[in-house]
DNA sequence: GTATGCTTTCGGC
DNA sequence: TTACGGCCGAAAGCATAC
């Protein structure tokens, strides 16, 4: 039976939370915004819809920008509340899981789902549960969305990018290269600006190219495993499966600094909060972790990260702050500009259960 | 040299 | 003319082991 893999992804997805709560938004510009509290329109826009994004506007550039390209286009500006999002991503995710086999999502708004067996391997059987997967999520919660059907995780990713908002791409085996082929290799998942080059260099731009590219050449190049993964993807034979999620693999805070320093006591004590709060997630979560992360901004912006791997895991906050100070007393040397942010990481995640039966063995 | 795993940076929203 | 978050996973860089 041919397998049936979907990938769905919510149409800017905090802006039409935001106007499916207040409809009158629709046909204004509306841009969420995360405000670092530094001056008044400190800070950057998360997501646009589309009417401000054909006004210029998109996701990562700075607030008052964004404002001024809206200048006397009625803008609503609205102050980013992740939580609300969370809540309803949770209650998509559980709208989708009840139509599909299996669903793994990556994304507070995107996912992967396997409708092989539901659709009994029949694409036009695939393409009504897709139809009705985004019917239910309009008619519960208001939101478009834009769905790929296809017969890997590649194809379907690639066709949920294919038209949006509001599409449904349905890449029937058959139409797999078709689809395939034309698309610019820099679209496929593994495919970074190191990468693309690589490859335009063995002449190689398009999709279809990589498909029919001399493996020996390709392996030289990038190496064997990427080499493998990307002959397959470019063909529609990936063979990823769709595994349910296994959860976070790094918890971090991050936050914006009153004013730029680089004292670190003052920065150490900043984020004893967010040490305090990132450790008691992990272990609320039920895992434990081994690395520690000290991550700062510099006032030119450039980030820059330090880390240090305990040998057990560890979550005695005391040990873990000193830590943090030795890291960023590291950074801080390295960098010639004060920072602007500082953030915290934490990171090799394990579940503690299997940890303290670990530690227990060991020590037994 | 290449495979692997860890560290650092990048990029999407 | 400039302007500039917070979080995640992926990609790239690097060290180490054969």
């Amino acid at each position: 039976m041919p397998r049936i893999v979907g990938h769905i992804d919510l149409d800017y997805f905090y802006a039409q939370v935001e106007e499916v709560e207040n409809p009158s938004l629709k046909t204004r510009p509306v841009i969420v915004c995360v405000f670092s509290g530094r001056t008044e329109d400190s800070g950057v826009v998360s997501t646009a819809n589309y009417v401000a994004r054909a006004l210029g506007v998109k996701a990562g550039i700075p607030i008052s920008l964004a404002k001024k390209k809206l200048e006397g286009k009625d803008p609503a500006v609205i102050k980013m509340v992740h939580a609300k999002y969370e809540a309803v991503s949770e209650r998509i995710m559980s709208l989708i899981s009840t139509q599909v086999d299996a669903l793994e999502p990556t994304g507070i708004d995107e996912a992967f789902f396997d409708i092989t067996d539901r659709a009994g391997g029949d694409y036009e059987a695939a393409a009504a549960i897709a139809q009705s997967i985004k019917d239910s999520l309009k008619h519960e919660e208001g939101l478009t969305s834009s769905v790929g059907l296809g017969r890997s995780k590649a194809v379907a990713k690639l066709g949920s990018d294919a038209k949006k908002p509001d599409g449904l791409t349905v890449v029937k085996p058959e139409d797999t290269e078709s689809f395939l082929s034309p698309l610019d290799v820099s679209k496929l998942y593994g495919v970074g600006p190191k990468t693309e080059t690589a490859l335009l260099e063995l002449g190689l731009k398009t999709v279809g190219d990589l498909a029919r590219a001399d493996p020996t050449e390709l392996e030289r190049k990038i190496g064997r495993k990427l080499a493998a993964y990307l002959v397959q993807a470019a063909s529609g034979n990936d063979s990823d499966q769709v595994t349910p999620g296994q959860g976070p693999t790094q918890f971090s805070r991050i936050v914006t600094l009153k004013r730029d320093t680089r004292d670190i006591g003052e920065v150490v004590a900043q984020l004893s909060d967010a040490l305090a709060e990132v450790v008691s997630k992990a272990s609320s979560s039920g895992r434990s972790f081994k690395t520690l992360t000290a991550i700062c901004v510099l006032t030119d912006l450039s980030a820059h990260t330090k880390n240090h791997t305990f040998e057990a895991p560890q979550r005695d906050v005391a040990k873990l702050t000193e830590e943090l100070r030795k890291l960023f007393a590291e950074l801080g040397e390295s960098v010639d500009k004060d920072f602007r942010r500082v953030g915290i990481r934490i990171s090799g995640l394990s579940d503690s259960r299997d940890q303290v039966s670990l530690s227990e063995y060991i020590g037994g």
